[in-house]
DNA sequence: CGCTACATTTTGATCGTTCCAATCGACCAG
DNA sequence: CTGGTCGATTGGAACGATCAAAATGTAGCG
């Protein structure tokens, strides 16, 4: 005789198992799995023996089901690979974990094709929300057409392409990149630096047209030129950063500090300098965006903006968190405030 | 009158709207939207046209309940905000939604303590397989009490501690750490090094503990003498490998060469040398281990061993996959195979 | 004893999908 | 006209949980 009260081998073990296990019901189990205080103190002990006895997982999917109720957020990022959406996704997982949620990971590689069918397979599973890192060129046309306008979505760090649906219940999590970019330019005209580039990034990218509006604004303010080939393009990553750097010097006045997209940028180009013989930290000015690990280790230690990325993602979570209590309320824009580190990269300009 | 045709506000659409919007049974929406033959070419028009109409999203959970079936993978990191983790991430992601399952993310934190709650958590979410890079610590016997004996799992980077069943569902990806330092230190002696160091790492990590075997295996093959104040310990961090610089230099015979655990301490080490006056990749040879982005672009540029962990990851997703397919096969402990990278790190011995 | 009050437990329907067996109409052979 | 085959469709029972309402049992009280 079989002893079917041994752990079966086959299948899952389930509610009906456990109530069959010790003569209840199904819905008696249930109440104490969710420890409900109906159930008598006695039935409570022998239910929860079974369960362990038994090695009872809970399926939340069949829960969820019935309760028309979700536990998972998706979370689509741009370039997971890229530590800053690491951090980010750290500090997401985090806030999400606490919260007894569970992420659903999807990395689209900036294209947005690929977000597009990654939005649509995770939305298949469910989720109570999104939240979303665009890819480049995102349009808010297509992701309302994959996502429909009743699921919660919190966009992060760029905004989607096109106009925004007003009753769409979308927040969005931004960085200052404006007031950054601000900062670092008007702290190296405090050092006394008159002949400021900015380098680097896609002039169409929204954040790089943040941070450039930043340096005009600081420029203008002090009352300072702004050559039209003080402005270089390149791919936001260091070899191009590095590749591009002759360019600063082509016409003159050349410049004598840079204000970097970001701090990949701005260690691409340090050692695009070192290259031409010119020693950043004391013959050009730099500064860079992000403050990555290694900004504080490079030769000279990088003066940047340190934008915390894990603190954003824990953000982006709770604002997610509070609009699904909260489904009918207005919109929200909001703008994380970054903050200066100074180090040794940004320096007076040279004796004239 | 409401049309109740229009895309319905508050629930979501499932197969029985569309059933009821095109007078059909709610069998036949399913057949068509699993591309079954045996509709009808004109039914399936209609149908299809309903559902682009009204909408709808396939719901994935309630077809896995009634299935019995996951289209889930957790993926269960020590430490995502590595960009080392991080890319692994990433190629996980990538074969995963290829294969049309979705990644549940977990990240530990490096506790054990964490990891037992997250897969617990994950599970419930009944996911086909897991993906784990173990926290520091993390034991066989917890988690095997945790995730039970039937759940298909991949193991990544490093072994659990205590003896794991036999009987599990457990393959394992490690990679290839004694090679990779063997093909490092062969390297150095085919320059015509002679007095090689091993710098960096802590000797009570396994992964430190087969690449230092590795370096034996290469000294011991051509002869050369290991002397014991040529193996220096550090945190495998920058900060600690430039400040542990001096201790390769205490005692007679100094080194002209060193094997490094990984490029962060070969960095590290790197900026020691400098500032004690000794230009690497000219008076002293120095290798790394990863391959991580800067060890290209440091000066001198690296030399050190690929992981290529996007490949990695990829790679471990195959690996569940396959056992996805083939749950009785054996456990299997795969090696991937590191490279070696030459730059300008590495060099001949200064002429006597 | 009959009635209400309370604590505890159960029954049966339900969530959105899939599966199985049954049905239906059309067509053809005998 | 009957019976069989075939293509297309359908009803209803699952999957594993929850919920609402009903059913127990038990005690108190006039």
């Amino acid at each position: 005789m079989a002893t079917d009260s041994t752990p079966h081998a086959n299948r899952k073990v389930t509610l009906a198992d456990i109530a069959a296990g010790c003569d209840v019901s199904r819905a008696t189990v249930s109440l104490v799995l969710r420890g409900s205080p109906l159930v008598n103190k006695l039935t409570r002990a022998r239910v929860e023996e079974e369960l362990r006895r038994q090695g009872y997982v809970y399926n939340r999917a069949a829960a969820n089901l019935r309760r028309r109720t979700s536990s998972s957020i998706a979370l689509v990022l741009n370039d997971l690979a890229n530590p800053f959406f690491a951090e980010f996704a750290t500090g997401v997982d985090e806030a999400l974990g606490a919260a007894g949620y569970v992420t659903l990971l999807g990395s689209t590689g900036e294209s947005a094709a690929r977000e597009q069918a990654v939005l649509g397979s995770l939305l298949e599973h469910d989720p109570a929300g999104i939240i979303l890192s665009p890819a480049e060129g995102s349009d808010a046309g297509q992701v309302l057409r994959t996502i429909g306008v009743r699921t919660p979505m919190v966009l992060f760090n760029r905004e989607l392409a096109g106009k925004t649906p007003p009753d769409a219940p979308w927040d969005l999590l931004m960085l200052d990149n404006q007031r950054g970019a601000r900062l670092a330019t008007e702290h190296l005209i405090a050092l006394g630096q008159k002949r400021i580039a900015f380098f680097g990034g896609h002039a169409g990218s929204s954040s790089c047209q943040q941070r450039h509006a930043g340096y005009v604004e600081a420029m203008k303010a002090a009352g300072l030129p702004i050559e039209p080939h003080w402005r270089i393009e390149c791919a936001p990553n260091r070899v191009d950063a590095a590749a591009q750097c002759g360019a600063l010097f082509f016409d003159a006045p050349a410049p004598t500090a840079a204000v970097c997209y970001n701090d990949a940028v701005a260690l691409g180009l340090m050692l695009g300098l070192y290259q031409r013989g010119i020693h950043p930290g004391r013959d050009f000015a730099v500064t860079g965006f992000d403050d990555i690990a290694e900004a504080a280790l490079s030769a000279p230690p990088l003066t940047t903006l340190a934008s915390t990325p894990r603190a954003r993602g824990r953000q982006a979570a709770e604002l997610l968190l509070q609009r699904l209590n909260e489904p009918q309320a207005a919109p929200r824009r909001t703008v994380a405030p970054v903050q200066l580190v100074v180090r040794a990269s940004s320096c007076p300009p040279p004796a004239a």
